[in-house]
DNA sequence: TATGAATGAGCCTTCATTCAT
DNA sequence: AATGAATGAAGGCTCATTCAT
């Protein structure tokens, strides 16, 4: 009873703990979305996650550090959906779910998109590691499924890679470039009619240029 | 003669100006478009622009004032590729010519490709005006001619506002995530192969989707 | 006693906390009123204080903000010995008091009197609403009192407002004007046989002209 | 006629440098009578006077230059009204006229008065030798008038020193000290039943002390 | 785990001044 | 006599980081 007594604030101090690293991690999120890591100040993201400056830094001790987290958390989330185009599904269909999931991505977690983004277009200068080594595997072994597909005459032919990519630009296109997009149209992703009318045009650009439907 | 030689120094000083204000331009373009505008310090632009910090101040009188100057002229040499789309020409020679200047752009600046990458994915603080003005009319000028070539059945019926957002993605793909694109290809679009290549991909892409060839 | 033990570091810590601010306030005073809000700099008060500049913006978020701490701290000793001035008391022995206490002031606040006077000179532009308030108001207060006695036929009759300049006018004088008060006499406030014939000429200027003694 | 067509640009240009040198030294008056030598830019001055600052630099080498030019100026004006106090007058008359010429400088020429002010307050370190030597010498001749006058029992004695300090505080006061009066009664010196009671104010005090009226 | 205090480096900007014309 | 260009010094302020508790 005593030692239980000692070891439930513990425990729950830890699961605390866990949870003030989500909220900081979420903050930065925001914040080095919008204001990229330069415009970042901890400060701000502290406030925004409920802790003061130097118990941020508890948590991760460095800005760099932190940067780094939110990075590496999103890339997670970002290679998840290429995982799940499998060589054994119909070609359409796995382009179509792939494009779908891809775009849902867009709509729900922006600010990732956005962050990566950013990251990627500065240069990468804390991640070309990741794209060189996992990423670069990861889109070998996908654009190997494609090959098998043409090779079997199930889609036209078309340079795995590029179509890969185009694939990336068109989808990310809706979260990274939302601002533009909105002053363009007027509208956004989080309008169901916009969200499928976008997934439906992205499908047919892709699967049409594979000869499909 | 005479005269000419005394008005020489003078003349000489006032283009001197003009060159150093284009040189500030393209060194805040280089730097700005690598680490943002919180990352860049004048210090760094003034040197790489082969003045003193207080000597860039004269030309430009903020940081901030620097910055709206490159983003400007940035997105003058981005708007003229659209603009040269009409509707006289045959839709997928147009379209091919479209795709393969701005590809293009991509290769020879994309710097300020990135740019306004950068700015947009911030949500664009500076340029929203611009956006929602000029570019807006731009966008629905060129979605007429779009919907006239749809109407006349020269091509298949698609979004054209979707459409162009698609040219746009993938063609500034390659260099705005030329890091990955790299990291993944080991290619870049300076290869002359790997260039003609991807024009060839994104025209079979948007072409295809349009039922053109 | 074993409380006490571990308690006083961090009463002694908020204790110099308090500290430090005192310094730096007396500092700013003492820089202030030499060479003005704008003749100062924050490094000049920092190594007065003794400690870095860094820290004294930890203390006072902004120059002007110390500037406005040390003012404020200034007018509340500034208007104390008016409102000691009071209507139980002989007149000539309140305006007696008055007259020394301000003069003392003069001697041994000299530099608080010096800053008070550069910022009405300069306009007050911090300190305009303190004036038209709380300091309008006692003045009227005291007004009053003076009113009472000329009424009463216990002094002369002579406008109370005026005659408040003219003593806080003459009091301050010795220590706004002391450079040039001891460029003509060759002495000062401190020199205390001049420090009581300043005390007896003052109370008989104002005296006198309410056909007192 | 030739020569003549020659001489007068150059008459004419050297009365107009006489002019814009008058120009900047009221702008300069202006300008540090209000925020002080440091809080002052030449820029600002330069605005002011209707040249560039560059210019302003031709006409006065240095800021330093302009500030003591604009100083001496002023106390050219300001050591005028006491010279004019002489034996021969009645005690009376002479002093009364004095009074009457001092507060009349303090209503037309309040930046002057505002300007001197804060140059003594902040120690005089430009002005400190005039003070010592013509100013001191002026104010021993008139103290010696003073002291001849009550040694023949014209006036009551009173230390002359003293009695110069005041009158010079109670009339300046009203320029110095313009805004704190204006905040507590509402008017100024351009009033004129307020300049009116003002003079009288001061000149019953004075006179009272010496036995006069 | 959490925080107030302290610090040093760096940055943008202002400004008086100089140079060349 | 006048001006545009250029510069160096200094200043206020922000910020990531460290220290001590």
């Amino acid at each position: 009873m005593v030692g239980s007594g000692i070891a439930a604030p513990a425990r729950r101090q830890r699961r605390d703990g866990a949870l003030r690293r989500e909220a900081v991690l979420d903050a930065g999120l925001e914040v080095f979305s919008t204001v990229g890591l330069h415009g970042a100040s901890l400060d701000q993201i502290a406030v925004r996650a409920g802790l003061s400056k130097t118990n941020l830094l508890y948590y991760f001790r460095t800005k760099e550090d932190l940067y780094v987290a939110v990075l590496r958390r999103v890339l997670d989330v970002w290679l998840d959906p290429l995982q799940a185009l499998d060589a054994e599904s119909e070609p359409a269909e796995a382009l179509r779910r792939y494009i779908r999931s891809k775009i849902t991505l867009s709509r729900d977690a922006p600010r990732a998109s956005r962050l990566f983004c950013l990251e990627i277009v500065q240069g990468a200068p804390l991640l070309r590691a990741e794209l060189e080594g996992p990423l670069r595997a990861l889109v070998e072994a996908k654009a190997a499924v494609l090959r098998g597909w043409i090779a079997d005459g199930r889609i036209a032919p078309h340079d795995p890679r590029h179509l890969v990519f185009a694939i990336w630009a068109v989808t990310q296109h809706y979260a990274d470039f939302a601002v533009q997009v909105e002053a363009i149209t007027g509208r956004d992703l989080s309008d169901e009619d916009f969200f499928e009318q976008t997934v439906e045009s992205t499908q047919r650009l892709i699967l049409a240029s594979l000869g499909l439907t």
